[in-house]
DNA sequence: CTGAAAGCGCTTACAG
DNA sequence: CTGAAAGCGCTTACAG
């Protein structure tokens, strides 16, 4: 059953039938209802190759996963899908190593399949640096601030995580805390955890607290078990500190059950913090403080901003969500 | 750039190009080595849609995922993508709600897109019945067992759910426990939590001790809130109970929150169970007990399956992955 | 508003 | 082993 088949039957040409099924407006009401009365009966679909042989692009959005344990990239891509395809758009998403190159997938990927449109779900500016101005479709970068990045086709959507780690920062200061941990990510400066680490430090320093980068911070990537690790041979070398900082969620779960194997309470010996708000976070024992943020607003944004794009509506834009301080059990006034 | 250039560019025909392109046997080295010269020189990508018009299917596996929050979905997803790209297919995902019908979405996708094969991640059997048979191409479940649903082109991969929770019960027993709740899931007979009641219930029934459905089993749906308000229900009801099995390991952990909640202890006061053996589980404080699954050999046996069948080699297959009990912190004996 | 026809970029019998 | 040509199922100027 193709095309074909359902002029011969309505009795009008495949251009028409062609017209009538991309809503176009030049069809007569008659020619419009006895040929969608054909498609009906027949349950005729088109070919979706054939479709898009024509316009050279797929009529789907690429959305790249960066870093499959991410909880919080879990959460928001679920809200994507659900309003992408709400939106008529199929999303095709692939998932890639927390160190992979996002770009470089997406290049290669752009020039196979020719996606309307793409969304990254976390991102290094180093890579999009070195190669995004190959990618000419519309896309927006989430979790991640692109201002800087300057493309003409890529927009943000974002917590700022360096005003956030900040707030985060300047609470466990208000508690009394002075000696101060942090564990997660790593130093380099695009990046998310980098910009968190950059909003601790400068909350550390302009309240004049001494922070060691080689004895009070222990990178690792987003996953429990090297947040176990990374927060057992912190404490291991800075037996003072009275609270830590995990820079996401995941990382502090970790760090939850490694203090407790330790033989330290918390937040009685040692007060943790996270980032994120995923919903591990609220059912741990006990609760951990963190950074909310806002994955429904974060999600239908980027959605938004995207369709718009791809629709030609309005440019760039690089927006900022606002996130919450959640002040839970995890971290105690000293 | 498209194949009539690299024709006239390389000296040969398009239908060479073509037969290079596709690995075609009947080429001759100079040619082959002439054409894939060019490509490589200008970059050269063939057109997706174009590729696939005639064949009527894209070179892409469909993955329908049932519950997005599902952990160990999450789990198995991400090493079925690392391996279906390796296998050089490319994996389109697309999340569905815990209680959706994912066998209706697949004929409909299957209509349009014409996948070369189907993966589910989850599944409900009465929607297979209802509507598998308009599927015709080679499709594998995940996580359930599909050898009673008995189509020509369904294998299935999983862990035996029935006997693992039959075990976990008597392990239960063996600790001295004779008053043990159950939360998660529902009695649906065909679905996986379906399969673990059974499994459960029919070990206590074997060693008798009894099990009153309306008093000490409480529904609820694959998550930590659910699991929370779930085993509060229960334990408020069913006071005297020493042990719960949480049918998930999410639900377990929501109700490891809970019964802190109320003010009891695990697992002096109670012990607490639960299935799958994500991640979360063995941070978890107290570690939970639960059965381990073998995501990485149900991920593996499920795309190996599906590659075959795709390939025409070998029939329908239906596999048990061995399971292990991991005994942690969460169970005492009485 | 509608039809006839060209064309999208590739694959694949059919000859040779 | 290779080329010329038909065809995959649709879209889209171009006429009328």
């Amino acid at each position: 059953m193709n095309i074909r088949d359902i002029a011969s039957i309505s009795g009008y040409s495949v251009g028409t039938v062609s017209r009538v099924l991309n809503g176009h407006p030049s069809v007569s009401d008659r020619a419009r209802a006895r040929i969608l009365e054909v498609v009906e009966e027949y349950g005729y679909e088109p070919n979706y190759n054939a479709r898009f042989l024509k316009a050279q692009s797929m009529e789907s959005v690429a959305v790249f996963v960066k870093g499959a344990g991410n909880r919080l990239f879990g959460e928001i891509l679920e809200l994507i899908q659900t309003q992408l395809i709400e939106a008529g758009e199929e999303a095709v998403v692939t998932y890639l190593d927390e160190d992979a190159d996002e770009v470089a997938a997406a290049v290669r990927y752009q020039r196979i399949r020719h996606p309307k449109g793409i969304l990254f779900l976390g991102g290094e500016p180093a890579y999009f640096k070195a190669q995004f101005a190959e990618i000419d479709v519309p896309s927006v970068l989430i979790t991640n601030d692109a201002t800087g990045l300057a493309f003409p086709n890529l927009s943000s959507v974002t917590t700022d995580d360096e005003s956030a780690a900040y707030q985060m920062c300047e609470y466990l200061l208000s508690c009394g805390h002075r000696r101060i941990g942090i564990v997660g990510g790593n130093r380099s400066e695009g990046q998310v955890s980098g910009k968190r680490l950059r909003g601790a430090t400068r909350a550390l320093q302009e309240h004049g607290v001494s922070f060691d980068f080689d004895r009070d911070f222990e990178p690792c990537h987003f996953t429990e078990a090297e947040g176990y690790d990374a927060i057992a041979n912190l404490v291991m070398r800075s037996r003072d500190l009275t609270a830590v900082f995990a820079l996401g969620d995941v990382i502090a779960f970790g760090a939850v059950r490694a203090v407790y194997d330790m033989g330290l309470r918390i937040p009685d010996q040692l007060s943790l913090a996270g980032f994120d708000g995923v919903s591990l976070s609220q059912f741990a024992v006990p609760r951990i403080t963190t950074i909310r943020q806002d994955v429904r607003t974060i999600a239908r944004r980027g959605v938004e901003i995207l369709l718009a794009a791809m629709a030609g509506e309005g440019g760039v834009v690089h927006e900022f969500v606002p996130y919450q301080l959640l002040k839970r059990e995890s971290v105690c006034k000293l």
